[in-house]
DNA sequence: ATATTCAATGAACAGCGTTCAGCTTCTGAA
DNA sequence: TTCAGAAGCTGAACGCTGTTCATTGAATAT
């Protein structure tokens, strides 16, 4: 019957995504291998297929998880001082973003990892999240500075935000800089605090 | 005899690399293949062996190109306004580092794209590029500030290539943003500026 | 009971980087 | 000049990958 069949596709799909969240975690995302999958899911290779359009799918379907758990990290950062001055909460966003990144960082990798060589386009969910994303950073920066107008503070948005990734992707790359922890919030801190300032 | 393998084995590392580079600016790196490369340079698949450890070798040896392209090209716009105001030429610097990523994307993004998956640590003259890149940034922040100590000035040098990064990498990825050229220079600018004016 | 539909399977396929047994070429002493 | 011996180059073969699709088996409808 058909909504047995999708029940179980559901279920299936979910397992899927368990799995793969936990290797991404594990080994980052470049060690998904469809046999290891299907064998740890205990099931058949192309049952993969039956649920997800291909491996790089499943590999969106796990950053959607991601973007929300990361959505919401920052979220509730900055709930509990939503009394602070702008700058203080930009800063209280960023160093959370920071945590995410450093606690989960193949997991944080993954999602800007997504397939660069096919030129399938992003699923509007994607763009969708990290609008949502960008509407929490241009909140704080409106209010610093309320005369300008919506596209100079988009602009600022995507500038700080850039930066404080940035700042995170480099620091987190410990091949090249191994930059310790304290020293990356020192540099977000510095960044913001200049933004702030420098608001002209 | 020795000296004359060696001449040949030089001259096909260098044609590899030329029809290496020529594939990642066209294509990106991940369409690197080793059979069309032997095929385009007219050599076996294992003479490639002979002369890189493997492909990512390879890639590598691009690399090498490219980062003194850059170098010398960010350097050069320098040289023009050595005169100009510290922050000047912090922003004609992060200008011709953008401009540099938006002529060569492909080749530009390579030099990040190493071997994310393998543990074998980079060369010391990828780390010594990178410094004498830093360096540069470097010279003008302390002049901006000079009571300001080495560790300070190193901290804020990496926060200001790692923030300028960021939004050449965010603002390249057409596939997410799209964000205009002009924009982009708009960004930087906000960015340093406001480093100069929020110094503490 | 039988026919029909449909979902799950996993061997097979095409493509990848990498290797290495054998072939070719060159070297230098006889 | 001849011919072992060494050295270099080659490309078929290996083991791995993601993906497909004829086949199998089960569930439903007649």
């Amino acid at each position: 019957m058909a909504r047995d069949t999708e029940k179980r596709r559901a279920e299936l799909r979910e397992r899927l995504i368990d799995i793969a969240e936990a290797q991404i975690r594990a080994e980052g995302s470049a060690s998904l291998r469809a046999r290891t999958l299907a064998a740890e899911a205990d099931c058949a290779v192309g049952a993969i297929y039956n649920v997800f359009t291909d491996m790089p799918g499943l590999q969106l379907a796990v950053n959607g998880r991601t973007f929300a758990r990361l959505g919401a990290r920052v979220t509730e950062a900055v709930a509990k001082d939503a009394d602070a001055p702008p700058v203080e909460r930009l800063i209280i966003m960023a160093k959370a973003y920071l945590a995410f990144a450093a606690d989960d960082p193949n997991l944080w990798r993954a999602l800007f990892e997504v397939e660069m060589t096919a030129e399938s386009h992003v699923p509007e969910w994607y763009l969708k999240d990290l609008a949502g994303l960008f509407a929490i950073i241009a909140g704080p920066l409106s209010e610093l500075d309320p005369k300008a107008d919506a596209e100079e503070i988009d602009i600022r948005t995507r500038a700080l935000f850039s930066s404080v990734h940035g700042i995170v992707l480099l620091g987190l790359e410990r091949r090249i800089s191994g930059v310790p922890m304290a020293k990356m919030e020192a540099m977000i801190e510095y960044v913001l605090r200049s933004f702030a300032v420098g608001e002209r």
